[in-house]
DNA sequence: GTTGTGACATCGC
DNA sequence: CGCGATGCCACAA
């Protein structure tokens, strides 16, 4: 199902892979996250934002392009839904390097930080 | 106008 | 760690 509802959904849509898009290899980002990434539109109210985001987030997933990493992006339980293929995801987060307990990933040490402009080549130089 | 649902989040037991 | 209950927003029937 669409979520249509932020002033330009393509737009909000291109944002959120673009984020997904620069989640380093071997970690994830959760659908929370990713909302309180994106800038809320309309400035609507950060509080309702914050409820409803994730939802958003989902549904540009639910769009999202063959050359986005839609399996980096998880719920805030560190699991991937029960989507079809999520199984294969999982495979492949695996050989990223993601170590999964019952299913579940460490946030704690797979959980992608936001992302600094700045902070970029440190991150690639890390790797 | 009311009801149900959705690739979610958070708190509690 | 696992499961359940509640809240949130928008849309379709």
């Amino acid at each position: 199902m669409q979520f249509t509802s932020p002033p330009n959904p393509q737009e909000f849509n291109q944002r959120v892979w673009a984020l997904v898009r620069q989640v380093p290899r071997g970690k994830v980002a959760t659908y929370g996250q990713i909302a309180l990434m994106l800038p809320p539109p309309n400035g609507a109210d950060f509080e309702s934002y914050k409820a409803f985001g994730a939802r958003w987030v989902g549904g540009a997933m639910a769009a999202c392009p063959d050359d986005v990493p839609w399996q980096r992006v998880i719920n805030s339980q560190g699991k991937i839904s029960e989507r079809p293929g999520a199984q294969k995801q999982r495979q492949l987060l695996e050989e990223e390097g993601i170590i999964f307990m019952k299913d579940k990933v460490d946030l704690k040490k797979y959980g992608w930080r936001g992302l600094d402009e700045a902070d970029k080549p440190k991150q690639e130089k890390l790797f």
